[in-house]
DNA sequence: ACAGCGGAGATTGTATACAGGACGGAAGTT
DNA sequence: AACTTCCGTCCTGTATACAATCTCCGCTGT
């Protein structure tokens, strides 16, 4: 698993899948949006620097006008914010705000597994979900294309949480948390895979994944709410390991953002 | 209380005061964008009506620009969405949506609160809450502007419980749920005047300020939790009892662009 | 009568021009 | 030497022009 020898974070192939799209590809500002953000993650721009537009018309090669609109969506995503006096600047986050993301994963992702198991209809609605949950179980995680693969399938098994939640709104507010790059569920997977302890790691997921399914199956509301939020944490247990390595901090997206300050955390 | 006589629901005071802003009223996209939602919030658009930009020229008084702007904000905080073809649509919402929001806007305040407990550093920290508190006891709620004042005094005891959690990311997500216009704490608090057991209702919102306060102050996470869900909760039974009579249910904030479904609730 | 097609009008997305204001540097004053 | 003030440059916000595309209506053919 531990592959080492090339530490190929920038793979783009691995970040072009968690940047979520959600955007029109076809369109000007659209394609604006996407390579700005992904500028912005890949660390091309420092926290804090103001994005002036004209300089962005020459780089991105279309006009002000969709470059605005791309602004000012990735501001609504977070990764920019306005400034008072006009214009926008990269947004700085610090250790606390990651972990605090993670957190609110936690706690929707807890509600959405609740609200499943409160509203499961027939045992059947879970057949989806069990097939991805058996298709982890068999991922072998020796290539990159399995890495690749898994990540997808963990997306698709939150993803499909979510859905037996049958709320949008919940969908809604799921979506919003996860704009944040290193708040959604496969941000910490791929650094994960570096750490020494992958393999336990992994093993932990795979069994919390169990658990929640057989929760929500029984209708534990409670136990599947809990479970969910404790699956989160093992992200921010990775996040805590990920810190001590510089080279495997750097295959998080958005770390270029993260402003260290000298209290570790808390 | 329970004033009966008129029931002036379109009181621009108390519905302007339910309005969020957090946008600099001195441009012309943020004036379109705030005429244009109460506009949305007032009715005069039907839910799945398309907003066309040049009509809305003639109406705000604005170019296309600002109009483009505005229609792109108010698609984020949820109130319309964009068609796949281009341009924008009235959202639509059905009851579940409401009763979802509220259900989601006590999970945030409860995790606040559950925070704002467990990290809880001097109980000094608690004063500005306790006198808003104290200031909601001693209201009278006799006349329109002291129910104007205790509406003001809820929005700020909320977002006080927010501040304690000291938590950027969480003040984030909680502001973004509020921006469903029927989700902000203080929407059923107009409507819920108006009901025959208001005096009810005010005495238990009452009480459980109180007892959340009382949890935060003695660190007691999971309770300061539990009591801020049940608190969101009392919003729902607004809501319920609200849904019997439609004069009260136009003082609701949005309600025009509620679809009823022949199931009543769930 | 109904489905498929075509064209005209309307509407959005994009580019650009213009104006007002913000920021920074330089010069003058205390 | 430091502070203030003024001016120039840059930048954003706004308006508008243009083009591509979508929609809707009427027409025609089966």
């Amino acid at each position: 698993m531990n592959s080492g020898a090339q530490l190929d974070c920038s793979a783009p192939s691995v970040h072009r899948k968690i940047c979520i799209q959600m955007t029109d590809v076809d369109s000007q500002s659209g394609r604006a949006m996407l390579k700005l953000r992904e500028l912005l993650l890949r660390g091309d721009f420092h926290p804090g620097e103001r994005l002036s537009e004209l300089p962005l018309v020459a780089r991105l090669g279309v006009s002000r006008t969709p470059i605005r609109l791309a602004l000012q969506r990735l501001a609504h995503e977070g990764l920019l914010e306005m400034v008072p006096s006009g214009g926008f600047q990269v947004r700085e986050f610090n250790l606390t705000d990651i972990w605090d993301a993670i957190e609110m994963r936690g706690v929707l992702e807890g509600t959405a597994a609740r609200l499943a198991a409160e509203r499961l209809g027939d045992p059947v609605e879970m057949r989806a979900i069990r097939d991805l949950q058996q298709q982890m179980d068999t991922t072998t995680l020796d290539t990159a294309e399995s890495f690749a693969s898994y990540m997808d399938l963990n997306e698709a098994f939150h993803a499909a949480v979510g859905d037996l939640a049958k709320s949008p709104m919940l969908i809604r507010s799921l979506a919003y948390v996860k704009t944040l790059p290193f708040a959604a569920p496969s941000a910490m997977v791929y650094a994960r895979s570096k750490l020494p302890k992958a393999a336990a790691l992994f093993i932990i997921g795979q069994e919390q994944h169990h658990g929640l399914l057989e929760a929500i199956e029984q209708r534990q509301g409670s136990r599947a709410e809990a479970l969910a939020r404790e699956h989160a944490r093992l992200a921010r247990r990775n996040l805590e390991s990920v810190l001590s390595d510089q080279a495997i901090l750097s295959c998080v997206p958005g770390a270029s953002l993260i402003k260290f300050s000298r209290a570790a955390r808390q």
